[in-house]
DNA sequence: TTTTGTGAACTAGTTCACAGCT
DNA sequence: AGCTGTGAACTAGTTCACAAAA
């Protein structure tokens, strides 16, 4: 059996957790790589990282094998790998729904521009933010060219970042407009057709979660 | 036996998920309070919020008995014990550390404060910054301010929003000022000492695992 | 020798299915 | 009858430990 027999193919499902540990490992790599280490075992990375060894191993084994028994993987040629499976060789243009304060520090946030991500355009129904711009130059559209803006630009990821009580109807907008991937900042839960990959980064959850070990670990 | 005897002590670890999935519970109840309904089974509270019945009582048979066989639960019983067991019950002080886009944002986010946060502080090091509000009125204090301003606030949660570069320094001010739960929303990872609770909000992981699933699906 | 890639073992998390209570 | 609470069964995810490769 030829090795790249059990890579996975398109329709298997890899896990939610497997994904976002492959960001994790490009960032960790990226770091490596600005300071000129060549190699790198997945042993020292889970070291230097606070990861677990065998888990980096078996990650990257779903996808190919980029390793060299007896030496590592080379640090470039494995970040060139990671960023073809995470898709960053591409370009990827996103639409941020929802110019509130959140909507615009997300435009601007400089995290996204330096990881390959073209924030193009914010959306909102308010006149008087539709044909401003965001500080960092991001322009503001009505709601109403969701569809229009998304297929010039090619935006394949959308950003839901207004209240809850629009947030469902944005959702819909969305996914009509043939967008197949949305973050969703905005509170409770979205359906969205099958196809569409949705992710949740509820920020009150995340500080009632954190609520929640401080209350348990307080009563003791 | 007594109900109460297997009840979860204060040292016993629950996991992240399942403190996850009560916030997302009791903001399901929330809104059926606030529409009158009286009683729900956990089968239809399933139902309508797209989650799991068998999980539900599971997640809840943890922490004691709250429903009645053959009826199910109380609404607004059952959101008083959530509040109780997610420590939504007493005051929760917030302080944010960086006064960029990211954290004036976070600071007049008004999901926190409906759901009884109290952002009391932000905090930065530009002499620009210091001293100056954020729009809804949150102050800006200077970083070597963070142990007093904790201290006389009473806060209990940090939230860093700075660049990743200075994001470990933060997280040990942070902990050194006595501070036990920390949102993190830089990039990379934080080493926090035992009995401090870190949460990752990490954007650009979230985006990039949407990446991850549109190579993933358009590859085929 | 060193380190990968990976089956096997283990651990955590979810769902089933039903006894038992109302 | 209806629904909870929960052991048992199942599924997913992690870690171990070692054969195979360089």
């Amino acid at each position: 059996m030829s090795p790249s027999a059990k890579r996975r193919s398109a329709t298997d499902q890899v896990s939610d957790l497997i994904a976002s540990r492959l960001s994790i490992y490009l960032r960790c790599l990226s770091a490596l790589d600005s300071t000129g280490v060549p190699k790198i075992s997945s042993s020292a990375l889970a070291h230097q990282f606070h990861l677990n060894a065998a888990q980096i191993r078996k990650d990257l084994a779903y996808f190919g094998e980029f390793g060299v028994r007896g030496v590592g993987y080379s640090v470039p040629e494995l970040r060139r790998h990671l960023r073809g499976i995470l898709g960053l060789d591409r370009q990827i243009n996103v639409a941020i729904v929802g110019a509130g304060n959140l909507g615009l520090a997300l435009a601007d946030y400089p995290g996204f521009r330096q990881e390959g991500f073209n924030i193009v355009a914010l959306f909102d129904t308010l006149a008087g933010k539709v044909g401003e711009r965001s500080r960092g130059g991001v322009p503001i559209h009505d709601v109403k060219e969701l569809r229009r803006v998304v297929t010039r630009n090619k935006i394949s990821i959308g950003v839901i970042a207004v209240p809850a009580s629009a947030a469902q109807l944005v959702a819909n907008t969305i996914v009509s407009s043939g967008i197949r991937a949305i973050l969703n900042f905005s509170p409770g839960s979205l359906s969205v057709p099958a196809g569409v990959k949705l992710k949740n980064a509820d920020l009150t959850v995340s500080l009632e979660s954190l609520s929640f070990f401080l209350a348990r670990g307080n009563e003791g």
